[in-house]
RNA sequence: GGACGGGUGGGUGAGUGGCUAAAACCAGCAGACUGUAAAUCUGCCGCUCCUUGCGGGCUACGGAGGUUCGAAUCCUCCCCCGUCCA
């Protein structure tokens, strides 16, 4: 292990530094790969990251990238999952107390997540833990011992707690425990670096204090931006809906990632990408310039993502299937299939597209009929009343919206 | 423990006895325009039934009861949140 070859320091800190948000500090961060270099020794750079929910979207990915960018150094990748903290709940960004989760959902979460996060890291190369492992653990004693290390005044000054406290929303006193107990991973990892989205700057902080009241150096906070949502407003988020899915199928994601405005395209190309810097500047110059058309450019976004966890294959169809029904205005040629049952009599459109078309309710069914969005054969269906005839073996083709296409077959 | 303020549809938030399926805004959906981008315009935006009508029924304003011809609005009890005092 001691005859780790590691590339010069400043390439390291070029490679490592794309679509940071802020090193704090910086300075000690080059003093730790000077060191590493010297010494041959790897950097311990690790991410936790808490399974509340069972799958990962893009959002997740920026600092998987960025722990990926550390494994291409050299360094050792660690992934932390955070089954104990999990059932605390960090209390970041929330303007109100999180339920907290069984250690059920936890573990299941757990298990789902890995599989997608090795999309990105490396398998092989990757130092897996369980925080559990040591808080789970800890006597009253021990955590009395570590809240003696901190102040509620230093606490409080975090922006969530003020704000929450400003507005008259609860605080529960377990909340302010998170960042004390997920710095206990940090003692217990060694760790050298923390990779986490600018929202966890003020837990990293936390994390690199207590690692020196326990003797240790203190880890470099290491913060990426926050990816924006598809709406190009608000964060990233599933419980917003405007997220893309890492399972995403692939016509799905390329879908979606087709949809996100011009200017956000940059963003997504310098955090979701190993594109380097200068080559995203020159297509945005491109772009620009009107060399390049930015529907191109998102296209070629979309199939790097796309080919990122589907495959290049997988990339390669999504965007033809994408031409052909957006820009050609056709049907996708598979598109889903639902079989049914031949039968005598007919059956009411609005009953088969909530039956078929995953349309919520009669009423949204209804809607969307009235509103000229729904179409068999190409033909617009403008009454609700429509009946489809089931009484004989056919195909029919039916459209309800811009996205939705489905190949109703009766046998 | 005491005093006070608050809990309304996915979100913010108006509404203090009927005209309220509940203003307004945001989000969302659909159509037009397009590059499924953005912007813009138009419409929709609880559920359900049919004879699809400015139609009928049901459900909804923290919970449970009550007053009333009629309650998100008044009363009682309970739950939850916050502020101040201890």
């Amino acid at each position: 292990m001691s005859d780790h070859k590691f590339k010069p320091v400043a390439e390291q800190l070029a490679y490592v530094r794309k679509g940071a948000a802020e090193i704090i500090p910086e300075d000690e961060l080059k003093q730790k790969l000077e060191n590493s270099a010297k010494t041959g020794k790897p950097l311990r750079v690790y991410l936790g990251v808490d399974p509340t929910a069972p799958d990962i979207h893009l959002g997740h990915t920026v600092v998987l990238r960025k722990l990926k960018h550390f494994q291409d150094m050299g360094h050792t990748a660690v992934f932390l999952i955070g089954d104990f903290s999990a059932m605390i709940g960090d209390p970041t960004g929330v303007s109100e107390t999180r339920p907290p989760l069984s250690r059920e959902q936890v573990d299941a979460n757990a298990k789902t997540y890995l599989a997608q996060v090795y999309k990105i890291l490396d398998r092989d190369k990757t130092e897996v833990r369980y925080n559990s492992e040591w808080l789970g653990t800890m006597s009253s004693y021990d955590v009395v011992r570590l809240c003696g290390h901190y102040r509620l005044a230093r606490m409080l000054e975090r922006e969530d707690f003020r704000s929450r406290l400003d507005k008259n929303l609860p605080i529960a006193v377990h909340e302010l425990l998170y960042p004390l107990l997920t710095a206990i991973d940090a003692v217990k990892l060694e760790s050298d670096v923390e990779i986490g989205a600018t929202e966890q700057k003020f837990n990293l902080l936390v994390h690199r204090d207590i690692q020196r009241e326990y003797g240790l150096s203190g880890e470099v906070a290491f913060t990426m931006p926050i990816l924006v949502g598809l709406d190009g407003e608000r964060k990233m988020s599933k419980s917003l809906g405007n997220y893309v899915g890492i399972t995403e199928a692939p016509g799905e994601m390329f879908g979606k990632i087709m949809s996100i405005s011009d200017e956000l395209m940059w963003s997504y190309y310098e955090l979701l990408t190993d594109f380097p810097s200068p080559a995203i500047v020159r297509l945005r110059e491109d772009v620009r310039s009107g060399s390049l058309h930015p529907m191109e450019a998102k296209m070629q976004l979309a199939h790097v993502i796309v080919r990122d966890f589907h495959g290049e294959e997988a990339a390669t169809q999504a965007k033809e299937q994408f031409q052909r029904v957006f820009r050609d205005r056709q049907a996708p040629d598979n598109p889903t299939q639902f079989r049914l049952q031949q039968k005598p009599g007919t059956e009411k459109l609005v009953k088969l597209l909530i039956q078929c078309a995953d349309i919520p309710s009669r009423s949204e069914a209804e809607r969307l009929i009235k509103q000229g969005a729904v179409e068999i054969d190409g033909q617009r269906v403008n009454d609700v009343r429509h009946e489809i005839d089931l009484s004989k073996p056919g195909e029919l083709l039916l459209r309800a919206g811009k996205k939705k296409f489905l190949r109703l077959t009766i046998e």
